[in-house]
RNA sequence: AGAGGAGUGGCAGAGUGGUCGAAUGCACCGGUCUUGAAAACCGGCGUACCGAGAGGUACCGGGGGUUCGAAUCCCUCCUCCUCUGCCA
């Protein structure tokens, strides 16, 4: 959530920002948030003042009273009587004030980066680099979605039939090639130095708002209404949110986590052609780095966080790209998104399969997590985050880009992971 | 899941209707003393909002209520502990 007296202090940028963005009517909205805010601060000073005249009066009465002079304190109860009804209005109004502050606070993103490029659409991403060399693919090669199939990895049809679409069952190689991804993505990460952690995958509503899910996203995460919690759509939820209310010192920095956790998503409104087999579930399973910086160290923390994903995806050996979002693209949440896709032969495509991002203050802000300098100054911290990697799109590249008339060939990396060096018929 | 108990400052812990934002101890910070340290002594020591400042307001797990006045009474939710039940 932005901050107001940042909007106030620069105006002028975070209106370019929102329209980077495609932010109808940005300075409106700004100055309605400002107004509001002034609203606020008159409200609650009128009414700090009435309640501040009734705590005196509420105090003469203690006094008359052990003093034994009823009348007189009688007499001034009376008097609070009309107090309290102006106080009674004034802290509704005030309530109002700051409920609408807040819906406004919540509606507006995060001011992208002055990197970040507008653009129209996800066309518009800037792409940064390219690297690796496309497979040499025999003739007759397939696209995963009839590799897994053939070779009896993945199966649609128990899935369809236990649960829904998008909710596949790993069988067999494919099953041990999903365990040995996240194994050895959590052992890259703690060689790293990144703290492992094994997070809740259901989180209350309070979690969800601080990390910037809701209101934003709420159709695209799995509810349960019996409990009111839901079921994460990345390990970012709880990961970020256990700093949730928290002032930390300068000595607890680097904060870094890692966490693998199945990811749950509705996607809704997303369901089209361009999903088919592993390319877009509703479960599947990643493996999350969170980190959080002080301010003048989030961005070389990014950068950190870029290469370790960079040479996760290189280990694979497999081509990818990275793009910088623009800002039409860019979540809800983020300053600044640098997307890592690899190349996916069988289906001649790109799929995303990592989403490095700054928030900045953003997230921090929602999560009330402050960090205090050594010379005693609060201030807000910055968190980031990233995956590393998501799972089932580096499976269905690696199914396609080493597929061989004999079968399939795995990463040298995997084969201590897997057992197995070799995918056969 | 049922019955009972409990949640107070960084920690421990007092306070059960009236100058309580909260005793006391520990921890922490500054000072005196000391060659230095410890001990002792003196002082300071929660957060947020408003205000130039003086100061004001709110906060004793969360929310709501009773009252002129609530940490204290009532309702509700959450969490923890004990016992019973169930379960991997």
């Amino acid at each position: 959530m932005l901050l107001v007296r940042e909007i106030k202090e620069n105006f002028g940028r975070y209106v370019l920002g929102l329209r980077k963005r495609g932010v109808l009517d940005p300075d409106e909205q700004l100055r309605h948030i400002i107004d509001l805010d002034d609203q606020r601060k008159e409200v609650q000073g009128i009414l700090d003042d009435v309640l501040s005249r009734s705590n005196q009066l509420s105090r003469k009465i203690g006094v008359l009273m052990q003093s034994g002079h009823k009348g007189e304190a009688q007499k001034i109860k009376l008097e609070t009587a009309e107090i309290k009804e102006r106080g009674k209005a004034l802290s509704e109004q005030l309530q109002d004030i700051e409920k609408a502050l807040k819906e406004k606070l919540y509606e507006l993103p995060n001011i992208p980066n002055k990197k970040v490029v507008a653009g129209q659409s996800e066309e518009d991403n800037e792409l940064l680099f390219q690297k690796g060399d496309f497979p040499q693919l025999e003739i007759d090669h397939q696209p995963h979605w009839e590799l897994i199939k053939d070779y009896g990895l993945v199966d649609f049809n128990i899935g369809n039939k236990i649960t829904g679409a998008g909710f596949p069952f790993y069988k067999a190689q494919g099953a041990r090639l999903v365990r040995g991804l996240v194994n050895y993505f959590l052992d890259k990460g703690i060689a790293a130095d990144y703290q492992e952690v094994q997070p809740p995958i259901l989180v209350n509503e309070v979690s969800g708002k601080a990390t910037g899910q809701l209101p934003d996203k709420e159709g695209q995460m799995y509810h349960l209404s019996d409990t009111n919690l839901y079921l994460i759509p990345t390990a970012e939820v709880p990961l970020t949110n256990i700093y949730r209310d928290v002032l930390l010192v300068e000595a607890d920095f680097p904060i870094k986590m890692i966490g693998y956790t199945p990811c749950f998503r509705r996607e809704a409104g997303s369901w089209g052609a361009d999903v088919r087999g592993l390319n877009r579930l509703h479960q599947f399973d990643k493996v999350e780095v969170v980190q959080i910086a002080k301010p003048e160290n989030s961005y070389a923390v990014l950068e950190e966080m870029k290469l370790h994903v960079e040479d996760l995806i290189a280990s694979l050996e497999l081509p990818y790209r990275m793009l910088r979002l623009c800002g039409k693209d860019l979540g809800f949440t983020a300053a600044i998104t640098y997307d890592f896709e690899v190349y996916s032969g069988g289906q001649k495509k790109w799929l995303e399969v990592s989403s490095v991002s700054n928030f900045e203050n953003y997230q921090a802000n929602r999560l009330k997590l402050r960090y205090k300098t050594n010379g005693g100054k609060k201030q807000l911290a910055h968190t980031l985050n990233g995956s590393a990697l998501a799972v089932p799109r580096i499976l269905a590249s690696i199914l396609e880009n080493n597929q061989t008339s004999k079968g399939i060939k795995m990463p040298a990396v995997l084969q201590p992971y897997l057992g197995f060096d070799f995918i056969e018929k």
